[in-house]
DNA sequence: GTCTATAGCCAGATAGAC
DNA sequence: GTCTATCTGGCTATAGAC
């Protein structure tokens, strides 16, 4: 009871999103989740009376820990490309902290659908219509390529997100390490700028 | 029985490819994927001993679809930038033939590393190693951009992935139909090899 | 607030008739 | 090969003592 008084509320999410992230809501146990916090399972059901209420906690908390990120870096008054150089930089530190957060929300928005109607609402959804039409003015003043924004987005996005989406994959076809495998994400923050500046720069 | 006649372990594999798919093995019910066969939950362990076992007859189908091709494209003897456009080419056509396989093999492959060990034997892996080492040689030659050649690959694989993988959530956000979302993958064949052969070109 | 014990249900798996 | 009926185990959830 010294460390650990972190509150048993934390105790249990904490847990919880690791056997979560790790499991999906199908896959994922209270029974490990209790043991993993260090109590037991009738423990959850005081605190969050059902395992739907404790995923949907989970679920909230990444959800609220990836998205306001990119809208803010993606509002932000400043020069698109250093937007995208910011963008790759911040975004890839955020995930190499939560590198199993992009693999979690897609895999329970793809197996329920309804999640997305319900955690993107209008205040949280990833907005990126002023990135949008920044994209668009610089195309009409000519500064980059004719490019459909859409496209462009949708490039920054997977270039930053698949390494992580794909890493247990990619490590094993590569025989990176854990370690190699942080250098190159480290790597990757200026090289994903790069690339997309000069693939965009008429 | 006229049309139906495709053989009933056919059939039970096309229906638990659909249900794993969208649900994932945890997710999965015998059930359902009984029902969707149109036949009962007895004859499902009559053909495949248990769950896992057809799991796997599934996961392994959705690897064979996925994996050689890349590699055939990868090996083939053609100029980078070509094999750029038809990898684009083939592989999101591919894709969009089989959109749930993606997100259904990272996932298991997260929630199940030792899959990763089980699957990805020697000559079932992708092999980049050919197309590594041409980009080697085109960068040595000054023929492009100087670029970390893994770098390259998995920018061009993530350009191409990514769409699929988070196609929900895409959707969702820019408010497409599966029609428009179509059409958007569609122009994207011709959009990525221009894309990453702007990136690259000196 | 935290525990032990247990209810109740659901899903995977099997037995056995046809 | 295909079915109905049933067993069994495991998991969520609750009751109730402390």
């Amino acid at each position: 009871m010294v460390k650990e008084d972190i509150g048993t509320e934390k105790l249990i999410l904490e847990a919880a999103k690791r056997v979560f992230h790790e499991r999906g809501l199908a896959g994922a146990r209270m029974q490990q989740i209790a043991d993993e916090a260090g109590i037991n399972k009738a423990l959850l059901h005081y605190y969050f009376r059902n395992k739907e209420q404790l995923f949907k906690a989970v679920f909230a908390e990444a959800f609220a820990r990836l998205i306001p990120q990119i809208n803010e870096i993606f509002d932000a008054d400043e020069p698109l490309f250093d937007k995208i150089r910011s963008f790759a930089d911040r975004y890839t530190t955020l995930l190499m902290e939560n590198h199993y957060l992009p693999g979690f929300i897609i895999q329970e928005l793809n197996s329920n659908p309804n999640f997305a109607a319900e955690y993107l609402t209008p205040e949280r959804r990833p907005n990126p219509q002023k990135l949008l039409s920044q994209i668009q003015q610089e195309v009409e003043a000519g500064r980059i390529r004719p490019i459909q924004p859409h496209q462009l987005v949708i490039s920054l996005l997977g270039l930053c997100l698949f390494p992580f989406i794909a890493a247990e994959m990619i490590r094993h076809v590569t025989g990176m390490s854990k370690e190699q495998y942080m250098l190159f994400l480290e790597e990757r923050k200026k090289h994903i700028p790069e690339f997309v500046i000069n693939a965009i720069k008429p």
